[in-house]
DNA sequence: TTCAATATTTAGATAAGACTAAAAATTTAT
DNA sequence: ATAAATTTTTAGTCTTATCTAAATATTGAA
């Protein structure tokens, strides 16, 4: 059984490593941890003396089959309590992170099942990020870059990778906002940027913000 | 904010004194926390400093009000979620408390509040016990022991003392549960036993069930 | 390719919470 | 009232997870 720091790094790992599958770096997880290289180490270690990565000095980490497996099983169970405590208690999708982090170390199969039950099985957290059954399998989500969408596809803006100020400013400023509907009208392959038609407005798009921001197709 | 292992210590010592108010003993707690009187003394010291409790050394312990407040607040976590546990995710009642003994320690005041309305302020847990209310009042009930209970007066039980799945598991094979009304017919001088009438069938109840079983007079 | 910059690991320290063994205080029994 | 038994505390050790500082490996630039 692994103890709460231990879960706090394996999905730490795991959503390092959930685009591009290669080995994750010391300081990567040290840096989202928010902690110093040196504890990563001493973690690193740990993890793999529990066969949940594979390791090698210098050389970064990888999740094993049970490092997965263990990984998923706590964001199932972050993603679920979500659900519950947006549809069932009133908090809203900006307030249900801090105590889902808490919620998600809870330890009871039987608890889990029927909470997922009672929610009667959900496939998409408040954030639209899928939700993984039961045996570890994740769904493919429907969540994707403003930047991968096809042309004269509709979408709909569901999330931001680059959650900075700067960005979400940036945002507001142009009237880009969750549930905007968004209509990919070309690709400009010079500079890669996109003209799009948003709020029936036609305009452009650049690749920086194509590449961080999340949309549904629609 | 107390640590998780802090605000076990101050539940142990809040049931130790909930009845008689006099000062708990290093040895009592250390019992209740199943660890060392050692481990104890070395928490009772950190509570001391932290203000949370009275503390002499060998003259034993007893909750400032702010010890009382940080107990009950975990208490009425601790009982809310039994019975969101049996209420909405088809728990049963002796399933709930190793779960719920996690669920107390989340750290929310929204998430507590909301939880108490989505149950509809619920004034009792699952086994009978009052659920402190969001100042710290404890609603004092009026249930009693069994083995107080008058000749040919009629109760219902209303909840247990002993919370063992041993005695929980007795309660189920016989037939008691929650609302069961018990009738008492006579006592036996010699070995304190008690003959009842349950679902209208007449039986024997011993000293030791009849001094664990929580009732109200009907 | 070689040296500087960066990344990673090691060594040693700290804090929380637990333990054992031994010392000290209190209580009980004769 | 004093000795024995019990309770409580202290002293020192252990584990987990963290840290700083120093050592070592790797990467990258001239």
């Amino acid at each position: 059984m692994a103890t709460l720091s231990e879960e706090n790094y394996l999905k730490a790992i795991f959503h390092l490593s959930k685009y591009d599958k290669t080995a994750v770096s010391t300081n990567a997880i040290a840096q989202k941890m928010e902690t110093k290289a040196s504890s990563a180490t001493d973690m690193i270690k740990k993890l793999f003396e529990k066969g949940l990565i594979d390791y090698q000095k210098y050389k970064g980490v990888k999740l094993t089959e049970n490092g997965r497996l263990a990984a998923v099983s706590v964001i199932r169970k972050h993603r679920l309590w979500e659900v519950f405590l947006v549809d069932k208690l009133s908090f809203s999708w900006d307030e249900v992170h801090e105590v889902a982090e808490q919620l998600e170390h809870i330890k009871s199969k039987k608890l889990t099942r029927e909470l997922d039950a009672f929610l009667e099985f959900p496939t998409e957290d408040p954030h639209g990020d899928p939700i993984p059954d039961a045996n570890g399998n994740m769904p493919s989500s429907q969540k994707l870059l403003l930047a991968k969408v096809k042309q004269l596809q509709r979408c709909i803006c569901v999330g931001v990778k680059d959650s900075t100020p700067k960005f979400l400013q940036y945002l507001d400023k142009h009237k880009i906002a969750l549930g905007t509907e968004i209509t990919v009208l070309s690709r400009e392959s010079y500079d890669e940027s996109m003209a799009v038609k948003i709020n029936n407005i036609q305009r452009s798009i650049s690749k920086e913000v194509a590449h961080n921001l999340f949309v549904k197709i629609s």
